[in-house]
RNA sequence: GGGCGAUUAGCUCAAUUGGCAGAGCAUCCGGUUUACACCUGGAAGGUUGUAAGUUCGAGUCUUACAUCGCCCA
């Protein structure tokens, strides 16, 4: 077995291996396996890992391996998303830099163009989400924009527009005037910033003057009313009669609603319906009429009167000016609100009228509430519950076209019809007979077709064998970031699609940021590069590290040093393999020998072996897979290494062939369920490390997960081995505080008492762990030896000749200070013990538990206090 | 304005039904003893944001407040 793990070599050859084992189809599994399906999060097919992918790759991969040595299918379905604005805008950037544009080159050409870009692009992800070991089952990789799931989307929208659930119309939506394109409520952050708030006098058509302010001068112009709060004593004469746009002199109504703020500046309201949300509301209240004074590139347009063709913010400007020299203006302030802005590139986004394509989404939110609350679907952690409720709850009509060229067109054509292009509108597979049909040009939004994965992936609308087997899935795991943009949009389709909740757990990863809480930027240097990190340290150290570093549903800044430890994990690993595999001997019959033969070091650690096994079930039952990965590790590394591997070194070396295959096989036992139990999380060293250990089964992969074994429980040994653990501590801080070398073997004495009987029996432990050659028994009868230190854990005693070092005084003084420890501890104890109402109230399991460790500390009180009378004045 | 989360060692994070607050890194003092220096023995470091409450017992449950972050309007 080589001396260190080539995590480069092994990786690639182990991967290969996996897959041309057919191991990441659930076929393998055979036709009578419960299915356990999880629909990868689709990432941009043009995009490049992050670690984010890396985290989702971790988590998922981790349950689907966890499932599938549990027996099921395992199917872990991947694929890619077409990305429209994100891939159009990559497409768009490569063609200004080749000094051309998209218009120029036409639709035809500009989709050819896009699908040439993602053929060359579009492996790169999945390439990369191979080398983190990702079994997912590439036989099935799906695409958003291929055949099969752009059949689905159409279906989908067919459907829904039969159902009269879809609806083309006038609205104001979100525009964004860089992209061209209308985006959803969801895709507009807002940001708070520091603007201006401009107060000026809004003329009225009696000559008085009414302040109104505005952080957008500019849509004064489309102003088409003025509002005041119907109760407001200052204007109740002013409701009713007219008011003139500054500069343009138009007349508008002034009306009352309570809608208005009276405490807000003047207490009077502009009214803008077509460039602001709220100002819409109140225009359709009170009929109105709606003047929209922006072009789609946010230039002013005809209604502009002598600003059209200014930008908007050159407008603002001008138009001020213009109204300073008017006399209109009263002041400008600082002023903070809240800006909305294209989640994509960031630009100000316009609210503006234009026609679109809308879901009612209102029926299908309501299934998809209904499915949670009644326990159907369950979102891990809870608390997220109450968001989706509260969103779907107030839940707008979905804006899904936009106008864009790659994605999936809509399936509706036009004709004209009394003058209007858009008179007649045919919704279906193929284009109406006819003539003068023309098709839609706007396509879906992307997160239309991811709704649909779920299903789509799996052949729907076609009844296919995969559908009927595979869906529902089981469990969604993603970003809680995406909450509302797609899983919440995926409950909803596969609802009403499939009349089936698309999986019955929901699992939210939180965000990975950098130290402090920075986002991971190139800019800012702080980025860690997942295939850096695959390149440098292995694809295992950097899943384990993602794992067991947050908890689900909470954001987590990553810290690199974690990662060397994780490491240095994988390194260990290795290497307690490594002396296993160099002491085997022969064949070795696996599993655990029977109790008889088992000394108690063994006992001992098959123990506490089996309580890892079934912590880290309760653990993966509950999803707390970084905690699960936590005990496993020091599991490995505070116990099954340290100890039993060295005591394992005495029977090994110096013991009978019965008492060394007895060892053999508890070494090969435990640590096969160790590396069983870390598979999920660290697949490659795992799997490699496990082919030079004795098992039975081709590959690790499908080996089986364990399961704790109630006889292997030994409640005596593991208290006895924990005394005994006590006590090397103990004598190895005395060595350490007397300075003797470690490699210096000394004696040890002891008086015969029932607890030294098992030390006694034991001293190979001794021995090994902190180099004491040699444990005697004192005559019954004898006192207590002279000139040695005094170890005491609870009824253990053991006295340390060491002549030449022992200082008096200083050992008195070591003594004083364990008795100070001790008394504390002590009266810690008694004092709950001594309080009634804890030994009457508290589970009687407790209260035994404190009474025990009573008895503990009372015998080493005995002992320390014995000694220091002997010893000290 | 409404909702959610966080606040624990210098830093990054844990802590299963309430039961002696733990890791990693960093710090200090030791050691290359035949699996591992990608190792190892030990030490130090905490009034768990503040103030009340419930309880035999609170990091954990309740209430209020503070600071930071996120979501929704």
């Amino acid at each position: 077995m080589p001396r260190n793990f080539d995590f480069a070599e092994a990786e690639a050859r182990i991967y290969a291996n996996w897959e041309a084992s057919g191991y990441f189809q659930p076929e393998a599994a055979g036709e009578a396996a419960e299915p356990f399906v999880v629909s990868m999060p689709p990432p941009n097919v043009t995009g490049s890992l992050h670690i984010g992918h890396a985290l989702f790759t971790a988590l998922e991969d981790l349950m689907i391996r966890y499932e599938r040595m549990r027996g099921k299918a395992a199917l872990w379905l991947p694929g890619t998303d077409h990305a429209g604005i994100a891939t159009q805008l990559q497409v768009e950037k490569q063609l200004r830099d080749e000094g051309t544009s998209r218009e120029a080159v036409g639709y035809e050409e500009f989709l050819a163009r896009t699908w040439q870009y993602k053929e060359e692009q579009g492996g790169t992800i999945t390439r990369q989400l191979r080398r983190l070991g990702a079994s997912c089952d590439w036989s099935r990789e799906r695409f958003t924009l291929d055949d099969g799931l752009s059949t689905a989307v159409r279906q989908a929208f067919i459907t829904l527009w039969e159902q009269g659930l879809i609806y083309r119309g006038p609205r104001l939506v979100n525009w964004s005037p860089g992209l061209q394109t209308a985006v959803s409520d969801l895709e507009v952050e807002m940001s708070e910033e520091e603007v201006t708030l401009y107060t000026f006098r809004y003329p009225l058509e009696n000559g008085e003057t009414l302040p109104v302010a505005t952080t957008r001068p500019e849509t004064i112009l489309g102003d088409t009313a003025l509002a005041v709060h119907p109760d407001d004593r200052r204007y109740q004469h002013l409701i009713g009669r007219q008011a003139l746009v500054p500069i343009l002199e138009r007349r508008i109504p002034i009306i009352a609603d309570d809608y208005v703020d009276r405490d807000f500046g003047s207490g009077a309201l502009k009214v803008t319906p077509a460039h602001d949300f709220n100002d819409y509301e109140l225009a359709q209240k009170h009929g109105l009429a709606l003047i929209n004074v922006l072009d789609k590139d946010a230039s002013m347009n005809s209604q502009a009167g002598p600003y059209a063709g200014l930008d908007r913010y050159a407008c603002r400007e001008r138009l001020w000016r213009d109204m300073q020299a008017a006399g209109l203006t009263v002041k400008t302030e600082p002023y903070l609100t809240r800006i909305p802005r294209s989640q994509r590139g960031g630009e100000v986004v316009e609210p503006m009228m234009s026609e679109q394509w809308y879901v009612r989404i209102q029926p299908l939110a309501e299934k998809a509430l209904a499915a949670v609350r009644a326990g159907q679907i369950k979102i891990v952690p809870q608390r997220f519950e109450k968001v989706y409720f509260h969103w779907l709850e107030n839940i707008q009509d979905w804006c899904i076209s936009r106008q864009l060229w790659w994605g999936h067109r809509i399936p509706a054509w036009y004709r004209e019809k009394d003058g209007d292009p858009h008179g007649e509108i045919y919704v279906g597979w193929d284009a109406p007979r006819g003539d003068g049909w023309a098709m839609e040009r706007d396509v879906l939004d992307t997160w239309f077709s991811s709704g649909l994965w779920p299903f789509s992936t799996l052949g729907w609308p076609r009844q296919t064998a995969d559908l009927a087997r595979f869906y529902p899935t089981q469990v969604m795991e993603t970003g809680h970031d995406i909450l509302f943009f797609w899983v919440a949009r995926m409950i909803m389709m596969g609802l009403w699609f499939t009349d089936k909740p698309p999986f019955h757990t929901v699992y939210l990863h939180g965000l990975v940021r950098a130290e402090g809480g920075q986002k991971f930027s190139k800019t800012l240097g702080n980025a860690i590069d997942p295939l850096t990190v695959v390149d440098q340290r292995g694809a295992d150290p950097l899943r384990f590290s993602l794992i067991t570093s947050g908890t689900p549903g909470n954001d987590c800044n990553l810290d690199p040093t974690r990662l060397d430890h994780s490491f240095r994990f994988v390194n260990k690993v290795w290497q307690m393999t490594s002396f296993i595999n160099m002491n085997l001997a022969g064949e070795l019959k696996l599993g655990a020998p029977p109790r008889a033969e088992l000394d108690l070091p063994s006992r001992w650690i098959l123990s506490r072996a089996q309580r890892l096994i079934a912590n880290a079930q309760y653990l993966f039952d509950i999803h707390q897979y970084g905690e699960a990965g936590g005990q496993i590790l020091a599991f490995m590394w505070d116990e099954f290494a340290p100890f039993y591997l060295e005591i394992s070194k005495h029977a090994l070396y110096h013991g009978t062939e019965a008492q060394q295959e007895a060892t053999r096989r508890v070494l090969v036992a435990v640590h096969d369920a160790c590396l069983r139990l870390l598979h999920p999380f660290m697949p490659f060293v795992t799997e490699e490390a496990w082919r030079y250990i004795p098992h039975a089964g081709a590959a690790l992969i499908v080996a089986e997960w364990p399961s704790a074994e109630a006889a292997l429980i030994d409640d005596e040994a593991e208290a006895q081995m924990q005394l005994i653990l006590e006590l090397v501590r103990e004598i190895r801080n005395a060595r350490g505080e007397y300075k003797v070398d470690p490699s210096r073997r000394i004696t040890a004495l002891a008086k015969p008492s029932e607890a030294m009987l098992a030390l006694a029996e034991n001293t190979q432990i001794l021995s090994r762990l902190c180099n004491v050659s040699h444990l005697s028994l004192l005559p019954a009868d004898a006192g207590d030896p002279t000139n040695c230190a005094s170890i005491v854990t609870g009824e253990l005693s053991v006295f340390l000749p060491l002549e030449g070092l022992l200082d008096l005084e200083a050992e008195c003084q070591r003594l004083r200070g364990e008795r100070g420890k001790l008394k504390a501890q002590l009266e810690r104890t008694q004092k709950m013990l001594d309080n009634e109402n804890f030994v009457a109230r508290a589970q009687p399991a407790v209260v035994q538990r404190e009474r025990d460790r009573l008895r503990d500390q009372q015998a080493a009180m005995t002992q320390i206090a014995e000694r220091l009378a002997a010893l000290c004045h």
